[in-house]
DNA sequence: TTGAAAGCGCTAACAC
DNA sequence: GTGTTAGCGCTTTCAA
């Protein structure tokens, strides 16, 4: 910047002003220090604007895993908040518990980013204390915490619109395939789609049996393996709700290794909608994956502009998509 | 800073000292400065410390799309090596030729980040040039420069194998489905694949015929609708050999609309090996995603600490992987 | 072994 | 309109 300055024969806080627009410049020392940075081919220098500013012009996102598809899609949708402002996004992946706790405390740091998004994880009050201190903003997606800005889909009405899909076809033995309902992540959506199963069941007078569900591991195999397990029973439940689509899709495999005709002999229904459930066309329970991106991104990216008020929580609709997976039981 | 130096009653040089562990600092001293760190809830500001060091402990992954899966599986590469050291990564996502140009211009400056990654984008010789002259680490991956490290796979070979493997089974009529050879992003790999399956026809004195070819935009539904058009005419191709996975479950789809057996009546073969390919018995060619962002991660950050000497390609091994839909002509 | 002080590159108050 | 200057928070000579 001194030798812009020194080029155009000015100051360096002459070139500050007309790089960054500001104030009142002659239009003909606003020439002689743009060309003179041109000629040299000069920027700014962003860590010190960001040191002088307390500006860092970064936003971080905080995932779990990368590996979930629905959590990529929703991570495009804050690239596309990104994109809409100055600010470039981090994206940090934690695998465990440990890592993430370090790297909360790590980016609560008001120095370190203007601002957090949290992606699928949910949060415990220490770590929403440490945030509130720092007056870092953040915004969570796909979790729960009343002292926060959020955005989310009601889960619970989601597990319920998906039982009452398949009850309203007549099925009456519908099992529940979920990751851990206590894992060590404790995904509170996991816990509220089944709130929601219990809850339609319940309204239609079917009893919740514990012998209709099974929880483990995320993953399509792990899936397969518990539909496996839970068709194999005697007298199986006639229909599925799996708490994602990538579960529903692991539901499918086993139906056909049992030769189990879907939707003829058994109905599969999913939750998320993430591309491959159109390919597999697979009933299933849209929720807006991408938009809840864009929509948190965009409110964070207001936070840094404008410190926020009360926390609010941003409720997208969920969608029940009816295709080809569902169907009255016995045909 | 001030603060913790004031509280353990030493300098600030001192404090610096301890906390980077540096120097000779008395055991006394040292505990006075931790203490007061402690008690103060204090950490450096990175900002302040990259403005003064000059590095920034960041890293750059430049990349065209989040859609496409095997983008995604080489930059969950990518993170793994970050993850192993303590630079943080910025994700930028370009979506037109312009977009790029902007970004490619703006982070090869030196105090934006301490190196770069390209991801799946070909760069031509004036990016190339500017990062060069400022010196920003730089490494390709699936890219080609002979100026540049890069880790990438032998696409021609690999074309080669594919085309190949369908001769092998005795096929004489094989079909070749792809994005645009020429496109606006120049993706030089599917050229390369394009190349290989030339090769292997010719070598096996089997014509090289354009109503066998098909290019488009890049999508399961194009190649669907490609592979309708392939596969409608009269005399059409036994074998499809489609330039990625998601090409060839689109062959898949159509192949199922038109009610033509895979692998009795087309065998297809597809390449990256995506997770998608195995659940879908996918015969491919597998190419190392995941470990292609995880070499080029750490050869980058490798040149960060050393700067490199002349610039060295890394060829990763690719692997047929015979799977279900690939079988001799006419069952 | 520790402290004083300069300076990384920028911006904004204040002077002119 | 433009220049001077202080200072953002850190590290690192140099001196003690």
């Amino acid at each position: 910047m001194q030798d812009v300055a020194a080029r155009a024969g000015v100051s360096t806080a002459t070139v500050s002003r007309v790089i960054n627009g500001s104030d009142y410049v002659s239009e003909a020392t606003r020439l002689k220090v743009l060309r003179a940075c041109a000629e040299l081919d000069y920027s700014l220098n962003p860590i010190a604007q960001s040191l002088r500013l307390g500006r860092t012009k970064t936003i971080a996102a905080i995932l779990s895993f990368l590996t979930l598809p629905s959590i990529v899609e929703r991570l495009r949708g804050v690239q596309a908040a990104m994109a809409e402002s100055d600010c470039d996004l981090l994206t940090l992946s934690v695998g465990t518990p440990e890592a993430r706790d370090a790297i909360l405390e790590k980016y609560s740091q008001r120095a370190r980013t203007d601002g957090v998004l949290i992606i699928s994880m949910p949060v415990n009050d220490n770590h929403v204390k440490r945030f509130l201190n720092s007056g870092v903003p953040l915004v969570l997606i796909d979790a729960q915490h009343p002292e926060l800005n959020r955005v989310n889909v009601d889960d619970e009405t989601g597990g319920k619109m998906a039982a009452e899909h398949l009850i309203g076809l007549g099925h009456r033995k519908i099992g529940f395939i979920s990751s851990y309902l206590k894992n060590p992540f404790q995904f509170s959506s996991t816990l509220a789609r089944y709130k929601g199963y219990c809850e339609a069941l319940e309204s239609a007078d079917i009893p919740v049996l514990r012998r209709y569900q099974r929880e483990g591991e995320h993953g399509r195999e792990y899936a397969r393996d518990m539909a496996l397990d839970l068709l194999s029973q005697p007298d199986p439940p006639t229909a599925i709700f799996a708490s994602s689509d990538t579960k529903a899709i692991g539901v499918l495999d086993a139906a056909k290794e049992l030769k189990i005709r879907v939707p003829e002999e058994l109905s599969v229904i999913g939750y998320d909608n993430i591309r491959d459930a159109e390919y597999m066309n697979l009933t299933t329970i849209h929720q807006p994956l991408f938009d809840s991106g864009l929509e948190a991104g965009r409110k964070l990216l207001n936070m840094v502009h404008a410190p926020s008020s009360s926390p609010v929580e941003i409720i997208l609709p969920l969608k029940l998509l009816k295709r080809g997976t569902t169907a009255p039981p016995g045909g």
